[in-house]
DNA sequence: TTTTGAGTTGTTCGA
DNA sequence: GTCGAACAACTCAAA
């Protein structure tokens, strides 16, 4: 009798509750992954991802052949792939780690009844998180709203401890069912090729994982208060795709940086390390959130904000995806996600907000490209960040907080090295001008090579007048309210 | 029970 | 140049 072992978003041996209550169950295992877009609708992966996923699939089944096993790969609603394994092997288990989109969670109930019926075991557990949402509660016992309090009880619960290393070995069925070739997917791009840019950039898959959370946590983590907020060096952990496809799990991230901090310090979170652990509880924040207010990735959570009066320019839209807003640092940042199919996080903030009110258009436009140009687009952290720059959302950020791209731009790219990779049309601009080209003189746009509205865009907005607009329509919103 | 203070990521204005 | 104040409303927990 085998046991089926469904992956689905968590593309990793180690730390895989899942598979290592299948090894203790001490039957043969059959490895298969379930391509299930129809099930997920409109959130079936965006195109970046569909890169990364065909990266990762590659790697686990690698890494499964490895250990004298395989991956087969299957299509379809998982109830009826399953069924479909079950009557081709007689396979009496399916074990598979949860997942927490709201469609996901909708199949669930329904799936492990029919498996049930059937007298199959179907048995589900947690490697994507550090603690289940369902168990994290306020003192009066409802789900939290606010960030700090989350993480304050999160904190004091603790993680929970990482898995076991990947076996040495898995037992493999006697036969192995046909399976789908993973080329026939298609989930990468022909032509045009536009991933050439992730693959210098990437390595999906867990050792691809493991040897960046490595990295991050002898070296980088330490200095990460400070240099994570400069998108001109590396100094994020970049870890997000790989936590994402759960080719590694937050428990192995929390282990590993507070363990190689005890070694170096004596502590196991000093300052930047406690930052980064921050980083990683708003990760669990957002899906307690989307656990919580399934309708998260459609509906502001404060409703009264569905009464903004959002533009509709198609115009204005495109030069923000394509990066041609004339400010450059927005430029560089939608440039940097075309490019590699990630964005620093302190420049997120700054396009989405410029997205939101400088230009007026809907969050959920802006969410909508980020899911589709984004590595690790993922649906709670996706969903809360931009409800969180509208000011829809839980711990909403105060609605005169509008980003001045200049500001932002001067504080945090000061020496320039981001945007002059990103926009390098105008490198040739000095500092104190290269976040605001339209303020330099004539001659100092033609001793720089510059030539505004044609080498690069004017403005699309004025900042001034777009704060002014969009402080007077947030107001609306509050009278509305009254 | 009620009150009070604090809360990821900011900007502008006036002194 | 730097500095503090002002800019809602709401959530959560401690007093």
């Amino acid at each position: 009798m085998t046991t089926l072992l469904w992956f689905s978003r968590d593309l990793r041996l180690a730390d895989n509750p899942a598979l290592a209550a299948a090894i203790v169950r001490g039957r043969p295992i059959l490895p298969v992954f379930i391509l299930d877009d129809e099930e997920a609708g409109e959130r079936a992966p965006g195109g970046a991802s569909r890169w990364w996923l065909h990266g990762s699939l590659e790697a686990l089944r690698a890494d499964l052949k490895a250990r004298g096993s395989n991956l087969i790969l299957r299509r379809g609603s998982a109830q009826a792939v399953l069924a479909e394994l079950i009557a081709e092997t007689g396979a009496d288990a399916v074990y598979w780690n949860r997942r927490y989109e709201p469609w996901a969670i909708a199949r669930t109930e329904p799936l492990k009844a029919a498996l049930t019926a059937r007298g199959i075991e179907a048995r589900s557990f947690n490697a994507a998180l550090l603690r289940e949402p369902w168990t994290i509660k306020t003192q009066t016992g409802g789900p939290y709203r606010v960030f700090t309090p989350f993480w304050r009880a999160l904190r004091a619960i603790g993680a929970e401890a990482p898995g076991l290393h990947a076996p040495e070995r898995i037992i493999a069925p006697e036969a192995w069912p046909q399976s789908d070739r993973l080329e026939d997917w298609a989930l990468q791009p022909s032509s045009p090729d536009w991933a050439s840019g992730f693959r210098e950039q990437w390595t999906p898959g867990e050792a691809g994982a493991q040897a960046r959370l490595a990295a991050f946590a002898a070296e980088q983590v330490f200095d990460y208060t400070g240099k994570r907020n400069l998108p001109g060096i590396d100094g994020t952990s970049r870890l997000s795709p790989h936590l994402h496809f759960g080719e590694i799990g937050p428990r192995q991230v929390w282990a590993a940086v507070t363990a190689e901090a005890m070694v170096q310090t004596g502590d196991p979170s000093p300052e930047g390390v406690d930052v980064f652990l921050s980083e990683i509880a708003w990760r669990e924040f957002s899906y307690h959130l989307l656990f919580h207010n399934p309708t998260l990735p459609s509906q502001a959570l404060h409703p009264e904000f569905e009464a903004m009066p959002w533009s509709h320019g198609r115009k204005a839209l495109r030069a923000w995806q394509q990066g041609r807003t004339g400010y450059p640092i927005v430029d560089a940042g939608m440039r940097e996600l075309w490019t590699t199919g990630w964005m620093h996080n302190r420049v997120r903030m700054i396009t989405a907000s410029f997205l939101i009110k400088h230009l007026m258009i809907d969050w959920r436009v802006g969410e909508a490209w980020f899911w589709d140009t984004l590595v690790d687009a993922d649906l709670a952290s996706n969903s809360a960040s931009w409800q969180w720059v509208a000011g829809c959302g839980a711990d909403a950020a105060p609605y005169f907080r509008i980003f001045n791209p200049v500001l932002q731009g001067e504080k945090f790219d000061s020496d320039g090295a981001y945007v002059r990779r990103w926009v390098p049309e105008i490198a040739g601009l000095p500092n104190k001008l290269l976040h605001a080209p339209w303020t330099a003189k004539p001659h100092e746009l033609r001793a720089a090579g510059v030539e505004l509205g044609r080498t690069y865009p004017r403005p699309m907005v004025d900042h001034a007048a777009a704060r002014q607009r969009a402080l007077a329509a947030y107001d609306e919103i509050k009278k509305g309210r009254d």
